[in-house]
DNA sequence: TTGTTATGATAGTACCGCTATTATATTTGC
DNA sequence: GCAAATATAATAGCGGTACTATCATAACAA
């Protein structure tokens, strides 16, 4: 897998950076750093002062690749959506059976990243964790309707509608197949975070992947 | 329900403030400015100095109620969930038919709050945007450890525990009752926020609460 | 009316978010 | 190999945020 996925590079909308970081090695080490920092100490505690530091740079140099902090979430959620559709595409793309391709999707939006992988400047199961517990930072605020029209979301929503569109086909009368794949793609955050810091807000069963059980089996269901 | 309501005052856990913003006239000043601020503007544009304006005080005042500003929107998301359990078991106190009380909770977690009621210097409507767009910001963060163990989020548990015992007494084999009411809930948050600000990820259709109805739906299939 | 408690007024500090300017590397084209 | 172009670094500064501290005054209770 890893050869399939390590020549070439995953493409986030151009509004989200002032400057490309995969386009020089200052903008990689910026990518690197920030993974490092925000899942070792939280976004909000995150700042470009600190990142500077950490990759031995400058403020400024940093704000010639992103125009502000949330603009660097952005990045990295998009990246990460892009990735794990082409992960999905992979995963899938071989099999004939709908329910089959479906019951894989669900395990790769729910599923846990162990691995780290073909980017040699992106820690993966770093980054999946900050998307469990920094993700919905990067839309649950004002300014989301200006971003959403800049094209920032396009790659959570192209992923929902890859998935969507395998349960249109399974069964073309299901009402809320968007509603239906976000909610187990945020439900999975969640429960992810619950059951490490809140676990009577969710249920856990040892040497079980309760979460991704939970949402095949509801998936399965819902759909009927 | 106005009358059964109004004569009591919701019980949040001592630990969120320093002191009890019910006791006193600017206490209540500083709940019903920061409502209105936080759900006008976000509660990541929200400062104390706003609300010292807001409300003709000062900043000094109302660190006198709250350590910062990150407790005064826990003290906003425990009372919402005091608040909501308080309808929660109004509306089923009287109900015999186990089915039928799961369906009225599941009603009340996943609609949307449109009358203003019982508590004079509280908007629930405003509260309950709040809740939509900033509750995760009070547990998606890197003190939550700490905080729980003060029991910042008794509240939210509560709820949930209320309703996953309802769950049980329906299927006793059920496994996964308070992920599923957690997911409902968080997952009601977001499909709401999401039909206003990111439909693609969504589904909606007129004269229908998709958003309550999807989950009503959802839960009865699940639970089996 | 006297003490107690609540609130207001003011000042100050460290850090954050961001802009601007100038200097120094590094890369690219000839 | 050198000049021009570009990228990065260094430094300074400004307005705002998140507090903490101190002192003055208002309100209220014994």
């Amino acid at each position: 897998m890893d050869s399939f996925f390590s020549h070439f590079t995953l493409k986030v909308n151009p509004s989200i950076y002032l400057k490309d970081p995969e386009t020089s090695k200052l903008g990689k080490r910026i990518i690197e750093g920030s993974i490092n920092l925000i899942d070792a100490f939280g976004f909000d505690n995150f700042t470009f002062k600190k990142l500077a530091d950490e990759i031995d740079s400058t403020e400024s140099s940093i704000y010639r690749y992103f125009e502000n902090k949330h603009k660097l979430l952005l990045y990295l959620t998009s990246w990460y959506w892009a990735w794990l559709e082409s992960h999905l595409l992979y995963n899938i793309i071989n099999v004939e059976d709908n329910k089959e391709q479906l019951k894989r999707a669900i395990r790769i939006l729910t599923k846990k990243v162990e691995e780290d992988g073909s980017f040699s400047h992106i820690n993966e199961i770093k980054l999946n964790q900050i998307i469990i517990t920094e993700s919905s930072k990067s839309y649950m605020h004002k300014d989301v309707d200006v971003e959403n029209k800049e094209g920032a979301f396009l790659g959570y929503k192209s992923i929902v509608a890859k998935v969507a569109e395998i349960i249109i086909v399974i069964n073309p009368k299901y009402k809320y197949p968007n509603m239906l794949i976000s909610t187990i793609i945020e439900g999975a955050h969640h429960q992810r975070f619950f059951q490490d810091h809140l676990p009577r807000l969710s249920n856990n069963y040892k040497d079980e992947d309760t979460v991704s059980d939970f949402y095949a089996e509801m998936v399965l269901k819902v759909i009927g």
